[in-house]
DNA sequence: ATAGTATATGAGCATGTGTTCATATACTAT
DNA sequence: ATAGTATATGAACACATGCTCATATACTAT
């Protein structure tokens, strides 16, 4: 076994790296971060566009508001969002084209 | 609402992205890919290193190997594990600079 | 006020995930 | 052969996750 110095990450370094990992890590937000990636959307409009249920939209939305990967404004009574880390989206969009440049 | 052209992503696109972010969205595994990316180990050194049951470490190991994110050598009793997945590291390494870089 | 619309939220449930414990496998050394 | 070492694997369990269903909230229009 090679002696060398590792290394070591933080262990809340390694935290909020599985925390990202893990919001990409899933369909449905990906596809979501994904349409927001390109425009402004309404709630109303990602259930639309990807044929969810108004309250799975709602439910991940509120996930990735926490994470704060998504924030949005008010216009009446619909709300629009927009992505809110304009390095994970990069991040995302690496991967995406890795995979479909196979 | 805007109506533009979505560029929509194919399924297996998302599926294949998902698999790959879900394999980074644990703790335990970005820290067993963060040290192959630094060396190759053998099991009992990431089980040593990282201060985890071999049990553990073992089934992760297996589980990155399903998904070709690692590939191994056998020298005896010993296992090698290596990463095998260079934009992947890249991926991980890029997210844990900037989250270690704020 | 009342009804309608857009979104959020809580409970419940099925399924997935990561660990431990026990045991199997495969090799090495005596 | 036998014991020891390194790793893999299956079962079981606790916990997380992502959905649906029902309902709440907040605004708009009449």
């Amino acid at each position: 076994m090679k002696q060398q110095e590792h290394h070591f990450l933080l262990p809340a370094t390694v935290d909020e790296a599985s925390r990202i990992f893990k919001a990409l890590g899933d369909p449905t937000r990906i596809k979501i971060l994904y349409l927001l990636s390109q425009e402004e959307c309404s709630v109303s409009h990602i259930t639309e566009v990807l044929e969810l249920t108004q309250s799975a939209v709602s439910h991940q939305l509120s996930f990735l508001r926490n994470l704060r990967l998504v924030k949005f404004r008010r216009e009446g009574n619909t709300f629009y969002y927009t992505f809110d880390d304009e390095h994970v989206i990069t991040i995302l969009n690496q991967v995406l084209t890795h995979i479909e440049c196979d």
